[in-house]
RNA sequence: GCGGACGUGGCGAAACUGGUAGACGCAAGAGACUUAAAAUCUCUCGGGAUUCCCGUGCGGGUUCGAUCCCCGCCGUCCGCACCA
């Protein structure tokens, strides 16, 4: 019996749970088919998911039962990003505990993962938040301390005035907290590194080899490292000039080429020559305090025009004695980077100029631009950065700018100034180590105890998990758990003196950063992996998330694998073989007359006389239609996944989210859209209940005889197949979908045209393959539909266990060609010929065509390209 | 400022390695069925004209042939931002 309607909430749940009952999804470690390790991001557990979650999931989903159909075992696991600063917020509003709030966010949205039909390994779950996940990672903390890949120092750190909390320079975005939104001010701590920056040059040259990542993602990680390649060069300071105790200033450039061109020596506010120097100048002191000032937040930084203050230091060029240059401090230099201090060269550099400009210090060109006079090439305004040959520099004057920079180096290496050479060639690097140390509650406890006598000790890896206590006072400012009566007080594991345990907690994307290895070996109480099991399922072949992690958290998972590499935990340096990131979710806004905004739930759009008009659902008020945005909370322009799935059911939002875009840009969620996917499940269903009607039995073999309209059905399944499979495996779901629907377009015709002439085993055998396929196509997008239809089909096990058809490559492609004629470049008509043949066949053809002839009038045409299977074109 | 991406009908888009521009869908319009509506089905749908011409942001170039390659503009979006 099929029924009129297809009914997805009666449908649904039942195949979730044969699917669960017959464990389809989950995989196992010791399976011998060759492995496919699907992921995506895991969430943060917020509340409920959101339309970008089901567009994320929605994806994997399909790369992963397609997997599985092609024979794959695949690994395609779920889990939760658990830590972080909302449930403590949460918990503060709520009085009660952040594991309360973020349990109970999981449970709910495990829910409405489970309703989405998604085949994931559900025994695999993992909560970051749980002592059985952190508990390796602290064991991994102590690993990584042992082999010198953390480091814990004073340093200035990006404090959060709002979040109480420090700030990696990558959550520090234009100057603001990113995710508080506030002023970014600077603060000096001792904080835990991890020594990413020992990895700089191998993050740097393996982008190389991610030959399956986005360019723009690769782009921007190398942007991030920066690497640079210069010259260290010491600068002697003039005895005369030189504060107590100072003798030379040491410099960082990528332009030894231009040392002809200096004019001055800048240094950081906070270089110590800056503050030998301000002891005696009381002046100088006041202008690096206004640095000071200035420099807290880095947006004021970027606008400050450029400063600087004499200090009345002079050094000496390192290729004449005699040549005094004035040391400045300037706000503009940071001591973070290179020395702290650089030498200054207006004509090539627009901030050094700019600085000259200011202060009247002139400037001396030295790389002439190509076609320029060297005599009068001057520079006023804006900084010449191009090639060039140089000029103005003495026994450099001639040379490229490669091989100037090669002669300064040469020379300056050789120059012994106090038992070591001038200059020194250095490669620097503008990625940082990686901050971890948060003072907050709901992370993971870093691993370690103070001790008056012994220091710093890691604590004993049998003292593992070292867990966050149950009673803990959120309303207090500063770290709770430093505010805890008694939970950091311990004996020291060295020397049993009363001590105390680190209180800071880890940055959340050390939690990220491995989750992906823990996966394949979640039920491993005794060590973070199995480094055989975790090597066998690593790297996860297709990763997909969204471009906003493009830095952080895959330049940290990179790290991460490298720091387990080193330690034992896994054999590989790279975690995410193939990377995809997906565009947002995107919705018109709407204002009431008032200016609020309005959810789209809240109103109904009719066209009138061709124009979209909005109206509230309640009292009918007219709503302003507004600009496509980012589905947001404050713009209320969201619609809830639980609403569309009751609705239309999972495969129908499915559908959608997969459609229309292309899976990289934005997709519009738009009501009519959806609309349009349920209109096609009701359509499929109706097709394939058709279908079952006349097919040939489940496991009929084609037979001998085939009629020509039989054969054009199964050229078309054939056809179609071959186009689905290449799109799904280039990701391109949207041109999957549009060959699905071409295919079901096409039997759908296929049927018109039969029906009243009855059916043979011919097209009973082509009916019964097409349908087959057709299931098994969109069974990756809509499973459930697609369950249903199978069963309708006649086959009695599912299909999420089938395995994908074989195209029959030969069927698919036509004897015959329809080749398109161009007379110079434009089509003017067209020639059926036989697939093969060959080009003088084709002319003869195409020379006798009526519109040919017309074009040649007689004469004979000047070149005809033929080129085969595709165009001809008669130049005429 | 530096780096990158993108620009195609009313809309989302497709077009393989330079080979018929607009597949597939959304919206719209006309019609069929219906007492009516929904649903469904059929047709039309880049612009202009009489067989043809024009058309992929704009202006050039290369080519038998350009949405695709090259040069120069315009616009939109994204990333980084005093990195020496």
């Amino acid at each position: 019996m099929h029924a009129e309607r297809y009914n997805p909430r009666e449908s649904e749940p039942k195949w979730q749970q044969l699917w669960e009952q017959r464990q389809t999804f989950q995989s196992r470690n010791d399976d011998s088919r060759p492995k496919y390790y699907v992921l995506e991001m895991f969430p943060y557990p917020s509340g409920r998911i959101h339309m970008g979650h089901v567009r994320n999931y929605a994806m994997g989903d399909v790369v992963a039962r397609y997997r599985r159909a092609k024979g794959f075992n695949v690994l395609h696991p779920m889990g939760w990003d658990a830590f972080g600063m909302p449930a403590e917020n949460a918990a503060r509003l709520n009085k009660s505990h952040p594991g309360t709030w973020t349990y109970a966010n999981i449970a709910t949205m495990r829910g409405q993962l489970k309703s989405m039909g998604l085949s994931l390994d559900w025994s695999r779950e993992i909560a970051t938040c749980d002592p059985s996940y952190y508990k390796h990672q602290q064991a991994m903390f102590l690993d990584f301390l042992k082999a010198g890949l953390v480091d814990r120092k004073k340093s200035k750190v990006n404090w959060d005035p709002v979040d109480q909390t420090v700030l990696a320079n990558e959550q520090v975005i234009d100057g603001r907290g990113w995710r508080s939104g506030a002023l970014v001010e600077q603060r000096e701590l001792t904080q835990w590194f991890l020594k990413i920056t020992d990895f700089s040059q191998d993050l740097l040259e393996s982008l190389d080899t991610l030959d399956r990542w986005p360019e723009k993602v690769r782009l921007m990680q190398k942007n991030w490292i920066g690497r640079s390649e210069g010259l260290l060069v010491r600068f002697r300071i003039d005895p005369a000039t030189a504060p107590a105790g100072e003798s030379e200033l040491e410099i960082y450039t990528t332009r030894p080429d231009t040392l002809f061109g200096a004019r001055f020596m800048a240094v950081a506010p906070d270089h110590p020559l800056a503050a030998k120097a301000a002891e005696s100048n009381p002046e100088l002191a006041a202008f690096i305090a206004e640095c000071r000032r200035m420099g807290t937040s880095v947006a004021t930084l970027e606008t400050a025009e450029k400063k600087g203050f004499d200090t009345g230091v002079r050094v000496a060029h390192p290729f004449d004695p005699d040549w005094k240059l004035p040391v400045y401090v300037a706000n503009f230099v940071l001591m973070e980077y290179g020395c702290g201090a650089i030498f200054g060269c207006p004509a090539h550099d627009q901030r050094d100029l700019d600085f000259v400009n200011a202060y009247g210090l002139g400037n001396v060109p030295v790389v002439c631009p190509p076609g320029q006079d060297a005599a009068n090439f001057t520079v006023t305004d804006v900084a010449y950065d191009g090639d060039g040959l140089m000029i103005n520099s003495r026994f450099l004057d001639g040379m490229t700018i490669a091989d100037a920079k090669e002669e300064v180096s040469k020379r300056l290496e050789t120059v012994d100034m106090g038992g070591r050479p001038q200059a020194k060639r250095q490669v620097n690097f503008r990625l940082r180590d990686w901050g971890i140390s948060r003072q907050r509650y709901w992370g993971c406890p870093i691993p370690v105890i103070h001790c008056e006598s012994c220091d710093v000790v890691p604590a004993p890896k049998d003292s593992l998990p070292i867990e966050l206590p149950q009673d803990v006072q959120l309303d207090v400012t500063g770290n709770p758990l430093d505010h805890h009566p008694t939970w950091k007080h311990v004996p020291c594991p060295s020397c049993g003196m009363p001590a105390r345990r680190e209180t800071d907690t880890m940055d959340t994307f050390v939690d990220s950063s491995w989750y992906f290895a823990r996966f394949t070996d979640p039920w491993n109480t005794g060590a973070p992996t199995d480094k055989a099991v975790a090597d066998h399922w690593l790297p996860v072949d297709q990763y997909i998330g969204g471009i906003e992690h493009a830095i952080l958290h895959l330049l940290y998972s990179r790290f991460f694998t490298r720091a387990m590499q080193a330690t034992g935990h896994l054999g590989l340096s790279e975690p995410f073989k193939g990377l995809f990131t997906q565009g947002m979710v995107v919705h018109e806004t709407y204002r009431a007359a008032d200016g609020a905004w309005v959810q789209p739930s809240e109103i109904k759009i009719e066209t009138v006389g061709g124009t979209r008009r909005a109206s509230l659902l309640e009292g009918d008020a007219e709503v302003t239609i507004g600009a496509v945005e980012k589905m947001s909370k404050s713009k209320r322009n969201t619609v809830d996944p639980d609403d569309i799935i009751g609705t239309f059911g999972a495969d129908t939002a499915r559908w959608f989210m997969l459609s229309d875009s292309p899976p990289e840009r934005d997709v519009i969620w738009s009501e009519e859209g959806v609309q349009g996917a349920s209109r096609y499940v009701q359509q499929l269903w109706r097709l394939i209940g058709e279908i079952a009607a006349f097919a040939a039995p489940v496991g009929a073999t084609a037979p001998a005889e085939m009629s020509e309209k039989a054969t054009a059905i199964r050229r078309l399944t054939h056809g179609h197949l071959l186009r689905v499979q290449e799109s799904i495996e280039r990701l391109r779901f949207n041109t999957a979908i549009a060959e699905i629907r071409k295919l079901s377009n096409g039997l759908s015709d296929a049927i018109g045209a039969i029906e009243s002439a009855g059916i043979g085993a011919d097209l009973a055998f082509a009916f019964r393959e097409g349908g087959d396929v057709l299931v098994n196509l969109f069974a990756p997008m809509m499973p459930h539909l697609a369950e249903d239809c199978w069963q309708a089909l006649g086959h009695d096990t599912p299909i999420a266990e089938a395995a994908w058809p074989v195209a029959d490559v030969a069927l698919a492609t036509n004897d015959t060609v329809t080749l398109p004629i161009q007379i110079n470049g434009k089509k003017r008509a067209e020639i059926t010929v036989d697939r093969n043949a060959d080009n003088a066949t084709v002319e003869a053809a195409v020379l006798a065509l009526e519109a040919v002839q017309k074009a040649l009038d007689g004469k004979a045409p000047k070149k005809i390209i033929v080129v085969p299977q595709r165009i001809v074109n008669v130049v005429v």
